[in-house]
DNA sequence: CTCTGAAACTGACAAAAGTCATCTTTTCCT
DNA sequence: AGGAAAAGATGACTTTTGTCAGTTTCAGAG
């Protein structure tokens, strides 16, 4: 399992223009560019722990990528699944503290890692980018507030056709009248997204199948009738 | 229930030392002092809605706001209680988007309103400012992967335990041995930033009671015994 | 190809927590 | 002070969800 460099410049990056750095000046971007390290992660690597100390950011050039925290009895609660074009590891690195999670490798993927202190120093010296980087973090901290709500007072069933929505949004694939998730999860991630047992999930997947909401397309999710999933969601009886 | 001006100079204030202000240049400051109107609000007034637009930041001066969510069914999720020295709603502010959640006073209230321009104009030309801006929200966001995972995992019973402790360490008064938590709160409110129902926390919390942890002073909540309740939270069963 | 371990699944059961109804106490308004 | 309304408290009951134990299916290693 040794990691395996790669190199892609900044400027011909296929992700460039989902990210943060899109539209920084060429000068910044060199700037990222000549520090960067890039490595290929297999499934199942870990790019950091929790509770250890940032040394840079790690920007997602292809792949999928889980950050999660462990709780006592080690069950595991997904934050986040990273894509391309996103920012891994910024939270810490910015407000200066230990890593409170942990990130692990869901499919294959390409992270470059940028040295702290390049990226401050671009951070620095260009208010642009910093006001934009700002109002990502403040526009994901809604995002964690919208779950927080959500993980208060919604059931489980509301909170899986909440968040198979939120996937179809985000990695789905369209198709005719349907929406493939193109993102392999197993039950168990799948629980740990939701915050709930294994168990349950399957048992609610399963249900949802029989109901014609959703379909299994080997270890993806197909959803076939979206505005439905959004009642079971939302708590609309009607 | 009008609304009653007040006016403190920034440079006086008893809370700048406690507040992202501080630190902050004379020039700054005093461009901040001059922009600002501070108002004093009574038990119950809200400070702003959720679905509205920011216009500013409030900074507060003094009493108790509770910034919460309200879901379809009319339940109410407690993100965060702010006090003397706290900035209210910059979050939306910095990502340029609603309001996502709505503040209401817990006891009455005396906040001060910047401008939007005025902050914007000092985050601009002032990075450090800036940099303990980002950092300050970036340490907030890290507070609230805790309570996600919290929410996620932990039994109410636990979260109730948990949460009282983490009140005792922002709001608490030291006394002999125990701990007033200095900020009265209703059942219903303790059940809205648990996550839970008002009835469960009116249940557990006489339990606590019987059990020696806490005791009830009027409508505030005494901390007795700290590491019983830490217990309770950890699920440490031993 | 087959063996092995992990993942997916199912059922039975228990525990946790929500809901509803009712009653008491406190608070606040005039 | 008196009365209405809100908050607090309690009991009975239901529903949801977690846990445990066991079975089946699948995929990868050798």
């Amino acid at each position: 399992m040794a990691k395996v460099e790669f190199n892609i410049a900044c400027t011909l990056c296929d992700h460039l223009k989902d990210s943060l750095f899109n539209g920084l000046n060429p000068e910044d971007l060199s700037r990222i560019n000549n520090h960067k390290t890039c490595i290929q992660y297999k499934k199942g690597q870990n790019i950091f722990y929790e509770g250890t100390r940032p040394t840079g950011l790690y920007c997602m050039n292809g792949g999928k990528v889980k950050v999660y925290k462990n709780n006592v009895q080690g069950k595991e609660f997904i934050i986040y699944i990273a894509k391309p074009g996103d920012f891994l590891g910024y939270r810490a690195l910015l407000s200066e503290e230990f890593y409170q999670a942990t990130a692990t490798v869901l499919e294959d993927a390409k992270i470059c890692f940028i040295p702290k202190e390049s990226f401050f120093e671009v951070l620095q010296k260009n208010p642009t980018f910093m006001r934009r980087v700002v109002q990502a973090v403040c526009h994901e901290m809604g995002l964690m507030e919208e779950k927080l709500a959500e993980l208060a007072h919604k059931s489980v069933r509301e909170r899986l056709a909440a968040n198979l929505l939120m996937l179809k949004e985000t990695y789905g694939m369209e198709g005719e009248g349907s929406t493939l998730i193109e993102l392999a999860l197993s039950r168990e991630d799948l629980a740990s997204i939701v915050g709930t047992a294994t168990e349950t999930v399957i048992r609610l997947l399963s249900e949802f199948k029989s109901d014609g909401l959703i379909a299994f397309e080997g270890k993806k999710i197909r959803v076939i009738d979206a505005k439905k999933l959004a009642k079971q969601a939302d708590l609309i009886i009607a």
